[in-house]
DNA sequence: GTGCTCTACTTGCTTTTTGCAAGTGCTAAT
DNA sequence: ATTAGCACTTGCAAAAAGCAAGTAGAGCAC
């Protein structure tokens, strides 16, 4: 993947050049549960990624603005990642993903449990949970 | 790719299982534009997929019951490629991603037309566009 | 029928990417 | 001063992708 130039100017094509592969999704959802994560977060993460897997995948993302490095408030030698806008603005692409599984697949109740407001309003609820996003990485002020 | 068994539990992370991958979503989309395809459509396609790798992915999205093979009518050396109704269920991310991809780079005009009707009533004519692939994949029989 | 073409793949080989284990350099706590 | 935690890097083997060429069956053309 990595530094590969745009294969067609297909907006699918494109998206799938930035983001279109086994991990860089599961990052951002970290990120979108968790609002802001180490990097040892993400290695912590059930699918077990390897670690200069994650270390290009944070790169790529970030060379292409949907994740920000921060410093840790109290720890220098900590650092912390978070989603930029063009990131957050994939949760709708998460949301249906979300949708798809749980019709094709059984999955974790406490997924399902937010997925039953999820389709009850689902453009309002996209526009909270952006919203609490949002203001979580201060991208508000 | 091909036969690795799932990571997690996560919704996310199984549909990445069947469908994360560079391709995958562009034999998808050819279909969602063509309705059918045969294998050398696919590899018409702009991003050029290599012809083991498209064999590869159709494999596994036949296994994985998105896609299914069909003969041609009136050529017995010809294949047919249609969509399953679990892979048009896929319609809803593709239109997310593709409204991201809209609001991150420039796109061709012609999708950008497309576009325009899905914002003003988005889940309106995803329904639309679900009933007439369904139609054309001989579904709704 | 023989030969030629088209279609849907398969095979073999090189290059790139992944996965895994171990190591490095910096910070911070004991 | 020693140890521990964190954010990576490095080296190497295994897997997957990319590329070129080949194969098997169907469908004409003669």
């Amino acid at each position: 993947m990595s530094k590969g130039k745009k294969r067609s100017d297909c907006p699918i094509s494109c998206s799938l050049d930035i983001w279109g592969d086994k991990w860089s999704l599961l990052i951002i959802r970290d990120l979108m549960t968790a609002k802001q994560c180490t990097y040892s977060d993400f290695l912590r993460s059930p699918e077990g990624i390897a670690t200069n897997v994650l270390a290009a995948r944070l790169q790529m993302l970030e060379e292409n603005g949907l994740i920000k490095k921060f410093g840790h408030p109290d720890n220098k030698s900590k650092v912390l990642y978070r989603l930029t806008r063009k990131g957050i603005d994939l949760l709708p692409i998460m949301i249906e993903i979300n949708l798809w599984a749980e019709k094709y697949s059984t999955l974790p109740k406490d997924r399902k449990a937010l997925l039953k407001d999820v389709k009850k309003d689902k453009a309002g609820s996209i526009a909270t949970m952006t919203k609490e996003l949002t203001k979580h990485q201060g991208l508000d002020r």
